[in-house]
DNA sequence: TTGAAAGCGCTACCAT
DNA sequence: ATGGTAGCGCTTTCAA
């Protein structure tokens, strides 16, 4: 059996009081006892249970982080940050996926709730009524992160994505490019796509005698890229640069070029949006733009900490600044 | 403030014992005062506490999972594996990063401990003498997994690493390749490199006329390999094949030879070692040996679960088996 | 400075 | 089938 505050009490010679005040230096203890307490805890090898310290407390120190899937190179840089920046704080994260099912997205906020997080953050990739109000009769912080679909109902940490693109757009305009496309991945609305279009749309709109070019992907996987590749090269359009609107769309392309022997960038340039691990991997490596995924997760956790320690939180959409990474798949023309 | 067990009984006109068997399932209730309590149960928003229900049954539904770094892609290709079939038995995930600090293992070892978790899986990547000794006189389930270093001090989850380079040498040998370099980037005691080199030097032995060609790397990271390859063509050696002990390296290798103007696998044949993601999303996609990281993640947890269940478990080391995955990195000479 | 005791929310045992 | 109650390991009053 493990030691309790008891059995340490019982062998000091001192109440279980006194223990649990040397144990928490919450209140002056005479040195001489407190010596042989703490001698009497390294003998027993006895570690307080955080769990009964819990039901008192009513302080769990856990935050409940749900997300779609690890594998997702973004969500891993995520969680790192939240993580990281939680232990900074003696939080401790509760880890669960959902692999996009929204059902068990839902069932998770229960479980969550009975083992007595003090804050979740939830990753989502869609957006669902049921979930919204759900998550508006929530009694506990809550921050919501979606990379996809934007809402102003939640806290939530984000970039710019309307003037990444509209950046994006504008580097490659000044590099000399004249037919860009663009790459979206839906139209749906409230869809981070319809802003990431709109910055595409108005950087081109600036400019003289430039013409939208836009290809839509049937997703946002690899195999989409591939695909629409193959459509804006037997489009007949001169096209010169290829913007997609995710990393996975460019790499796509960027497969789907070195399969018909097309030089980037000498031929055609590709540019991606996220900067995912994998696009600095390879040659030629991806002109992106960075989403800070470890600083939105630390700002996260950052801001569902203030909130548990009910300090004043500013707004509820924190703005990340993002950058542009320009690597060898985009050259001047 | 939350609805309790008390209020429940209290709205049902019950005791609380009542409410708790109705709860649990656990004896037998009159259908109608069950249908009362589930009613008052509902109308409350009533949540069981895990925390003060883990205080009395000792069950706490937690597994620690302490990680290096959950960036590395293999690292979340196992913590996926633990998380779903932890999820089948009930069982959460507390998850703690320690970026290779070994102070930081002890640490979350005490921690989770304290939080009442009942296992822990340790993924390391380092092999320490303190860590061991804690490691022994620790009283809850431990699985060890370490893809560097092996020891059969503790209860792990592998495959054959020896039998994976001796398959993958052969079939480099059969595709017509006679002077194959292989990189490990380690040659320390223990270290599962060694075995990994020894299943190479042990299928080049068995071919008349083959000599080995090792070139040591310094680390195992992409511009390792690239560094490495950059000796390895100014070796005057005519090598055809570049077996890298990591996929990382080869993907150095790749990197290299790409700026090279060399072509895979037309000019040389290249193999890595992991099947990490990236190893497949870019070309040409290199072939490389499937070390099975979610499945090692689900045996771990699932040895963990039988431990805690107190079933009998086989021998302290599970091997799983592992996969040659061909693609076009390697070719016919 | 120290100890006794109540109580956190729940389960499980003992009565009835 | 139901209720009463001890007790899980701890913190936190309140008294001494």
């Amino acid at each position: 059996m493990t030691a309790t505050i008891k059995d340490v009490a019982k062998a000091a010679g001192v109440s279980i009081s006194t223990v649990s005040r040397v144990i928490n230096n919450s209140k002056p203890v005479s040195s001489e006892i407190r010596q042989k307490v703490l001698e009497v805890i390294n003998e027993l090898g006895y570690k307080p249970n955080e769990i009964a310290r819990t039901l008192v407390t009513k302080k769990s120190y856990l935050i409940g982080v749900i997300v779609t899937d690890l594998g997702d190179t973004y969500i891993a840089q995520l969680v790192r940050g939240i993580e990281e920046v939680g232990k900074m704080y003696d939080y401790d994260i509760l880890l669960c996926s959902t692999y996009g099912d929204k059902a068990t997205e839902l069932k998770f906020m229960q479980l969550l709730t009975r083992k007595q997080v003090e804050g979740i953050i939830l990753i989502s990739d869609s957006l669902d009524d049921e979930i919204d109000k759900q998550i508006k009769e929530f009694e506990i912080p809550l921050v919501y992160l979606n990379r996809y679909f934007y809402t102003d109902d939640f806290s939530t940490v984000t970039i710019d994505n309307l003037e990444a693109t509209y950046e994006m757009t504008n580097y490659l305009i000044k590099l000399g490019h004249e037919n860009i496309a663009y790459v979206p991945s839906s139209s749906e609305k409230y869809s981070v796509e319809l802003l990431k279009l709109n910055g595409y749309k108005k950087a081109i709109e600036e400019y003289e005698g430039l013409e939208e070019n836009i290809f839509y992907a049937r997703g946002r996987g690899i195999d989409d890229g591939y695909e629409v590749c193959k459509e804006i090269m037997e489009s007949g359009k001169d096209i010169t640069a290829i913007f997609c609107s995710h990393d996975e769309l460019a790499i796509g392309v960027l497969n789907y070029l070195y399969d018909n022997d097309i030089k980037v960038p000498e031929d055609i340039s590709v540019a991606g949006y996220g900067d995912i691990k994998t696009a600095s991997m390879f040659r030629p490596r991806l002109t992106t733009i960075r989403e800070p995924f470890y600083d939105i997760g630390a700002v996260a956790i950052r801001r569902i900490i203030k909130e548990i320690k009910k300090e004043a939180v500013e707004s509820k959409t924190i703005v990340l600044p993002f950058q542009i990474q320009k690597r060898e798949s985009c050259a001047k023309i």
